[in-house]
DNA sequence: GTCTATAAACCGATAGAC
DNA sequence: GTCTATCGGTTTATAGAC
């Protein structure tokens, strides 16, 4: 059985993902959850930015699981990084544009009017960022390459995620794919 | 004299980059543009909506022709994606890191809420990345390849944004500058 | 821990004087 | 065209019964 903090956290954290912040009300996240309105005061006791900034970090770590999961145990980068773009195009496609990532829409609304929050979409991305570095540099490559690959990729992939929501397509997303493949191809030296 | 029209239109781009649409309100956009609030409705009959999709297409179009001049006349596809980067970075460093992409933050808010705003945000991209591919293939790249670099240096750039803003921070964005410019000069055959 | 009622402020939108 | 007053609804947040 799932704890009522547990379903107020997953149904803020698709909200944010879908709505951002401020399209978000309280009483939309009280009734998807099923938790009653004085129950996310009570596991919250900061309001919305408290309970804003635990369902942006427990996402955060769920994306984090994916990406890593994604390429632990992988031989080739190349084929690994287009088929990172592939998943995410597929992802959207079957979700109809609303699952991208959990964190953008929120970090970019409060990047220059909340700075608590902010921070917690940069520890976010510090994160994907670190660990992504530790996998490809686990696959033999050099750390400082390896941290400007994976830090190119994630922008690229959130690049990718603004222009096919806003398009309706995911065409962009596997031209991204393909020429990203073909900037690790480059890079380690193929 | 600038007119009520215009200074309402810009007050809202200006509103809409930095906090968004749904942390925007029309009381906001008032005070600041020294506008009455029913001047807005006035010159905007269809309310929010209807100001918001006038204030994207204005400011996309601003930020088209920002684009287009630097890359007009350009005989280094090379370098000058890396310097494109880098003004980039020192807008963000400049502003604060409030003055990014006028589009993204609407974009992500919209795209799953408000299909006449999404449409409005898609027609922009569509356009940056049609002219941004004319310019590179006037510079002799193939219509294809020129496409595609284009949009992976869009995806890029908007990625970066998003990493820098969140970070206040622009080390993502001139990593991200170095390794695009790689990405050209491999697929343009150097 | 859960729930309802409600406060206080704010929202988008409208009416109508000037 | 400009401005103010205001409507109806919503927001975040709190109080207090159970």
């Amino acid at each position: 059985m799932k704890g009522t903090k547990e379903r107020i956290i997953e149904a803020t954290a698709g909200l944010l993902m879908r709505q951002g912040l401020a399209g978000t009300g309280l009483k939309q996240i009280s009734s998807q959850s099923g938790a009653a309105l004085g129950s996310l005061y009570h596991f919250f006791p900061g309001g919305k930015d408290d309970l804003a900034a635990d369902a942006l970090r427990v996402a955060g770590r769920s994306y984090l699981h994916l990406i890593d999961d994604y390429f632990t145990g992988r031989t080739d980068l190349v084929e690994a990084t287009e088929g990172f773009f592939e998943g995410a195009a597929a992802v959207l496609e079957a979700t109809d544009y609303a699952d991208a990532c959990p964190i953008a829409t929120v970090a970019l609304e409060v990047a220059s009017t909340n700075d608590m929050l902010r921070q917690v979409t940069a520890d976010v991305f510090a994160e994907w960022i670190d660990v992504g570095a530790q996998r490809f540099a686990e696959m033999g490559v050099s750390p400082d390459v390896a941290r400007e690959l994976v830090t190119v990729t994630i922008a690229a992939l959130e690049g990718g995620f603004l222009l096919c929501r806003a398009a309706k397509s995911t065409d962009a997303m596997r031209v991204i794919g393909r020429n990203m493949a073909a900037l690790v191809a480059h890079r380690l030296g193929r």
